[in-house]
DNA sequence: AGCACGCCGACT
DNA sequence: GTCGGCGTGCTC
């Protein structure tokens, strides 16, 4: 019986499952999991990834194996640990492993490119002396000069001498060229943020967390801390005190944020306080060079840190003992398109994997972490006062209802008043609405029109900048109308406000302050975002006004109002999690202001001032929300407790989509739970809020269960057996948090 | 993903 | 009779 060493081989291409190759003798020790290397599938070349290897005798199969080609690099690229997180992920979220390691592995990752390199000069040696300065004055020249700088880029060389001066020099054996590998770590640009630099003190709250944490680090197990701090409470300086310990240790650590947009921030402080660590960045927008540099850099390290978004999550990491997810709450977390992972519960996975300590901290943390707290043995850690004992903002409520109509237009008396004794004090104001654009509504005045999208079931949004009426879903652009394509009627009218419309209406209304705003519309280039955040911390920016981009962890000393156009926008959906979402608004736009040593000062302009979300959000009374809500959610049996999976069924065919939905698919998804009625419990189909995106139709169903490995595993098998019809797509979402 | 196989319509 | 459309299924 020959036994032969086999690989079981993970292909870039959608096949669901290893396959498997003989590993050719000269590669035998050099093979590993997580190596990267080149196969066949069918004819075609391919690349693929080693899951496992073992020795089996090949006369067992019923078919010939084909052997590896070779290897694109000399180690694996990964580690074990994260092939089993990236099958745990396939398993959890329903999806193939395909689509895993797409993610999880970076295209520049994938092709061994030869790493950039920079050429400099270097004077031979013994220096050359043959060269005369009278006939060849500029050649010397050139030589003095490198004299003086012994190491010298090439192109800063060119920028003094001409192209064959150095070319003789080159010649003559007099220089040579070296190259040098570009060093790129992101945000070492010192002129993006200013970091500040005095000396911190814990507090005695603060080293209590600490040490609580440092019990679990101490163990070397798996452990979870949801860290429960509000606004301005320091959370961040606990986060670098444990950084430090186990960096220390030779451990690394791994800092998750939901946005890109907080990391330079971070970053910047954790490089202030813990001088000489090299911080390694990792989001999406970051170049090719500098996402090889920090994989690689995390590949050949010990005691490293990397500060990212969720796709940070498949960075392999030496020695992982310490996961920080901060913003726990942060429904950006949770990924929009398959694998639809939730960075969070991800994160709490691969610390699992690892026996690390996994960190959750917000100040608005979500439901099902304080659930977790109470019911499984999540450990709750928290931070009750700000820094310095600094009282929590005080907040306004102002009854919309009551205000006269066109006044300031949106903007409330109180708020009006209260930013003119701000801007009167040199403070400064952060204006917060979720909604871009200008106007949100173009309507007919005598015909009842509204300009909708033609691919999507929703209304344009008038954006001024760029004079044209824009789709939110799917970007669809038009002229502006001037009269009505239905009656005909001039008198087309625009109603409801957008962030641009504020910032032109505080501009008209404060005409010496500097106004700028931030939101989606304004992220298209890489620095532009952290250029206006600068400005608006030097002070060069009175008021800044924006989206939920502004209302995620920034820390801005000198803003000491903060006004909310529309407090309520979020309630009026039918989500039941729009009570949560609201909450968490409020509570984190209200905790951006008062941060420094004039306190704060929070108006929320609201139509329904009764409320109780928005009332308790007013106390920042969080217990008692959270009590409200998790009996809610029990009562309902909602999460957490019940997980959701959301199936989505989307047609360019109306009929035939709503056929599929309501007669096959949901009859053969009813007979798969047949049995489990007691665990799993299937509603739908039903059309979707938005009926339809991209000219596709669509309807949802969703499963509720107990059981969630269980009803993931049959809802995969169901996914894979059954025959879905042509133009007809399905998607499939473990623990959605929306239902759009 | 790619590629082969296969089963139907319009051409030399 | 064959060329070519793309629906379906497999890849170690």
């Amino acid at each position: 019986m020959a036994v032969v060493f086999v690989a079981e081989v993970l292909v870039f291409a959608p096949i669901d499952r290893p396959l498997k190759y003989t590993i050719p003798e000269a590669l035998c020790s050099a093979i590993l999991p997580g190596s990267l290397v080149h196969i066949t599938v069918g004819k075609v070349k391919k690349m693929g990834l080693v899951c496992r290897i073992h020795h089996i005798d090949p006369q067992s199969l019923t078919y010939t194996l084909k052997s590896i080609i070779s290897m694109i690099y000399d180690i694996p690229i990964t580690h074990e640990i994260l092939i089993q997180f990236y099958f745990w992920i396939a398993k959890y979220y329903v999806c193939d492993l395909f689509s895993v390691i797409d993610t999880a592995i970076p295209n520049v990752i994938r092709k061994n490119i030869p790493l950039k390199l920079i050429p400099y000069l270097q004077l031979s040696t013994p220096v050359c002396t043959s060269i005369d300065p009278k006939k060849c004055p500029k050649q010397y020249e050139a030589l003095e000069f490198l004299k003086q700088n012994p190491y010298l880029l090439k192109n800063k060389f060119l920028e003094r001498f001409s192209r064959n001066i150095l070319d003789t020099l080159l010649q003559r054996n007099a220089v040579y060229e070296t190259f040098q590998r570009e060093e790129r770590i992101a945000y070492t640009r010192s002129d993006l943020i200013h970091p500040q630099h005095h000396p911190i003190q814990l507090t005695a709250e603060q080293w209590q967390v600490v040490h609580s944490v440092n019990e679990s680090l101490d163990q070397r197990t798996f452990n979870v801390h949801l860290l429960h701090g509000v606004t301005g409470s320091g959370k961040t300086e606990v986060y670098i005190k444990l950084i430090e310990r186990v960096i220390r240790e030779g451990g690394s650590v791994l800092y998750l944020l939901p946005e890109l947009a907080l990391t330079a921030q971070i970053v910047e402080k954790i490089r202030s306080r813990l001088e000489g660590l090299t911080v390694w960045v990792w989001h999406s927008s970051l170049s090719d060079g500098e996402r090889r540099d920090t994989w690689f850099g995390a590949l050949n390290h010990t005691a490293t840190v990397i500060v990212g978004a969720r796709s940070a999550l498949f960075l392999p990491l030496n020695h992982l003992r310490l996961i920080i997810v901060d913003e726990e709450h942060e429904f950006a977390y949770k990924q929009n398109e398959t694998p639809r992972y939730h960075g969070r519960d991800a994160a709490i996975y691969r610390a699992k994997l690892h026996g690390a300590t996994c960190l959750l901290g917000s100040a608005t943390p979500s439901v099902e972490s304080i659930f977790n707290t109470r019911f499984k043995n999540y450990k709750l850690e928290t931070l009750p006062h700000r820094i310095d004992h600094r009282p929590l903002p005080l907040v306004h409520i102002v009854d919309m209802r009551y205000e006269p109509q066109g006044h300031y237009g949106v903007l409330s008396r109180l708020l009006v008043e209260k930013m003119k004794t701000c801007l009167e004090k040199k403070e400064q104001i952060i204006l917060f609405l979720n909604r871009r654009g200008y106007a949100t509504t173009i309507l007919c005045k005598s015909c009842d029109f509204i300009a909708s999208c033609p691919h999507c079931s929703v209304p344009l949004t008038f954006h001024k900048t760029i004079r044209q009426f824009l789709c939110h879903f799917c970007s669809y652009q038009e002229q502006p109308h001037t009269q009505c394509p239905q009656c005909g009627s001039p008198e087309i009218f625009y109603r409801g406000i957008g962030t641009q419309k504020i910032e032109q209406i505080t501009q008209n209304l404060f005409l010496n302050a500097c106004v700028a705003r931030i939101d989606s519309d304004v992220m298209g280039k890489k620095h532009k975002f952290i250029h206006i955040l600068n400005d608006f911390r030097s002070g060069k920016i009175d008021i800044l006004v924006g989206t939920q981009m502004i209302a995620k962890g920034l820390d801005f000393p000198n803003v000491t109002l903060v006004g909310l156009i529309n407090a309520d926008g979020a309630l009026n959906q039918q989500d039941f999690r729009a009570n949560e979402k609201t909450f968490q608004l409020l509570v984190q736009v209200a905790g951006r202001s008062g941060r420094g040593d004039h306190g704060g000062e929070v108006v929320l302009q609201t139509h329904i001032p009764n409320n109780e979300t928005i009332f308790l959000a007013k106390n920042a009374d969080f217990n008692a929300f959270i009590d409200r809500e998790l009996s809610l959610r029990q009562h309902f049996a909602y999460p957490p407790y019940r997980h959701i999976i959301h199936c989505n069924i989307s047609g360019t065919h109306l009929e035939a989509t709503e056929v599929f939905a309501k007669e096959s698919f949901i009859k053969q998804l009813r007979e798969v739970f047949a049995e489990d009625t007691l665990h799993t419990e299937i509603r739908g189909p039903m059309t979707s809020p938005i009926e339809k995106i991209q000219d596709r139709y669509r309807y949802f169903v969703l499963i509720f269960t107990r059981n969630i490995s269980k009803t993931c595993k049959k809802i995969y098998d169901f996914s894979h057996q059954i025959h879905i019809p042509q133009g007809i797509f399905l998607s499939i979402d473990v623990d959605a948090l929306d239902f759009v």
